[in-house]
DNA sequence: CTGAAAGCGCTAACAA
DNA sequence: TTGTTAGCGCTTTCAG
């Protein structure tokens, strides 16, 4: 790798020189730039970021800590911040909690040491219900900014981009009344989350709305792995025409249960869910689905990241985003 | 950051006397070294990387290249990696190619600025077709290590960890054909992988081993989006008995269409596939399922890393790992 | 056994 | 407009 070194020799001029061409400093000649760059191209120069990192205390990087790199949704949050950061000339530092706090505190310790210059956060289920943001409100005096998607606590002070759960869900249920149905069960394998009662909450609403407040129908466990049974028991014991799914497994799972151990009633129950485009295809028929925009919401959570590094000015205002889902019957 | 001036000053000792107390040097004696030790303790203080880096030319982290972060399967190999890694003390960088020759060819750059020790790889599909390995060939120069899973390429001389995928379907055919079945379908969604030509093969080789080759019926696509009606063309114009589906997704479709489509006929026929176990829930009845071991595949590879990195003495002799993948009919 | 000093590659006063 | 220099935090050689 050529160093400020190299090219100072090879031009004789100065390390500082070709330093500051190479930042564009008022300071130089033109046709000192000129060359100092061209040299830089063929030789392919690129900074040292160990050295950069060590003269500036930053590192030009952001970190990202997902819960679950195993669900779509947040693979594709991913997809949309590194694609975002790319362009920006950041690189990605990339931590799973699979869902556990001690994790968590690990990787923001991991991220800290190398000098992030910032962090987007979903929060583990853990983390939330413990309630315990230290290792989160620390960043604040290490000059490190937060953004926190999807998972997001209002007890943390800073900047968050979530679908608006409530209002999404609120829609594709008053999609279902207006298609003529009237008996819609949800299904959650989401357990205690926030994301899940703003979903359940929306699902309400709506019913409230049309009046059929009595035909509310629930059915949550906490990750649906091994849940087949009570699936099975909740379709024999309730009478439904239409059906929630505000995970990203239960309605495919919910569907095929359905579709094995009771055909005929399948054929009269609409059924839509939280689940990827591309997931939608798993089954047949193509499931429903309630789209999380996952792409835009990364791509989102960069910006307003990226804002509070380059802004000069402190700027106290949190910034709250709000996107509504987008709804896809087949 | 507590740094090694601030120790030292505390310490009324130099600072070289602190690192090398620190690095358990020969020559300092027992009592400072406790002393440093203690102090180092409770400020909590962690060298910096960046200085670390400039001075010693490497970062005791590692790099991973992904094809593709939605599919489970590698999502799990990461898990094993980062676990296995985190235990060692390594950070781990992890990119994603999205299939994509040039995305890859960004990464191994980018990881290479971070000079991470060494690389773990699967290789995209793109590159794998065009055979330009040069972006990796290059990293031997560069002294940066690297490890092959998964998708393998021959001509690459490093050292690399994979399911035995020929025998692994092999197995699997075989324990078709034992309990009953003799016209055994395969479908794939793998396109032209060489793992694909294997897994195939494998299923070859069980027919043929059983006298039953004409009845080979192979189904092969490229992705699974938007191939319902192949699936059910391919159903309705071929009579089978068993289905073996070698990726993570087509499976999941040909239940699904069969159970939606054809009932009765789904009712005889028993279908495995590369999937994983959680996946496996997703159907009803569940999935039988070969299983992949991803997170042992992730520890070997990193396993095979950490010995290039840590050996002083070169070892010539290339370790190809080949693991037989389990099979768990439901 | 301990310390002084050089240097990794870079930036940014300050001097010229 | 360009160059000199100090210093970021660390390791390591060499001197004491």
């Amino acid at each position: 790798m050529a160093t400020l070194k190299e090219l100072a020799k090879s031009l004789n001029v100065s390390i500082s020189t070709v330093s500051k061409a190479l930042n564009d400093a008022e300071d130089i000649g033109e046709e000192t730039k000129r060359r100092v760059k061209e040299l830089a191209e063929t030789l392919d120069y690129k900074p040292n970021k160990f050295a950069l990192g060590l003269k500036t205390k930053h590192s030009k990087s952001i970190g990202v800590i997902l819960p679950d790199i195993q669900n779509p949704y947040f693979a594709e949050v991913l997809y949309g911040i590194e694609k975002a950061a790319l362009e920006a000339g950041f690189d990605t530092l990339i931590c799973v909690s699979n869902e556990s706090y001690q994790q968590e505190v690990k990787s923001v310790r991991m991220l800290t040491e190398n000098l992030v210059d910032g962090i987007i956060i979903s929060i583990a289920k853990e983390t939330l219900n413990l309630k315990d943001f230290q290792h989160l409100t620390n960043l604040k005096a290490k000059k490190i900014h937060l953004v926190q998607f999807d998972r997001v606590s209002p007890d943390l002070a800073c900047d968050s981009v979530q679908i608006d759960d409530q209002e999404s869900v609120k829609n594709a249920t008053n999609q279902l009344i207006k298609s003529g149905k009237n008996k819609i069960a949800l299904v959650s394998g989401l357990g205690s989350l926030n994301v899940a009662k703003n979903r359940i909450q929306g699902y309400k609403a709506a019913l409230k709305e049309n009046g059929i407040s009595k035909n509310i129908k629930l059915l949550e466990v906490d990750g649906v792995d091994k849940t087949h049974v009570q699936f099975k028991n909740f379709i024999k014991q309730n009478t439904f025409d239409a059906v929630i799914s505000i995970d990203n497994k239960s309605g495919i799972i919910f569907q095929n249960i359905m579709q094995h151990y009771f055909p005929e009633r399948f054929k009269k129950v609409k059924i839509i869910s939280f689940i990827h485009e591309k997931d939608a295809l798993l089954t047949s028929p193509p499931l429903n689905f309630i789209n999380q925009r996952g792409a835009e919401i990364g791509i989102l959570s960069f910006n307003l990241l990226k804002q509070r590094i380059t802004e000069k000015e402190k700027n106290k205002t949190i910034r709250k985003e709000k996107i509504i889902a987008s709804i896809n019957f087949q």
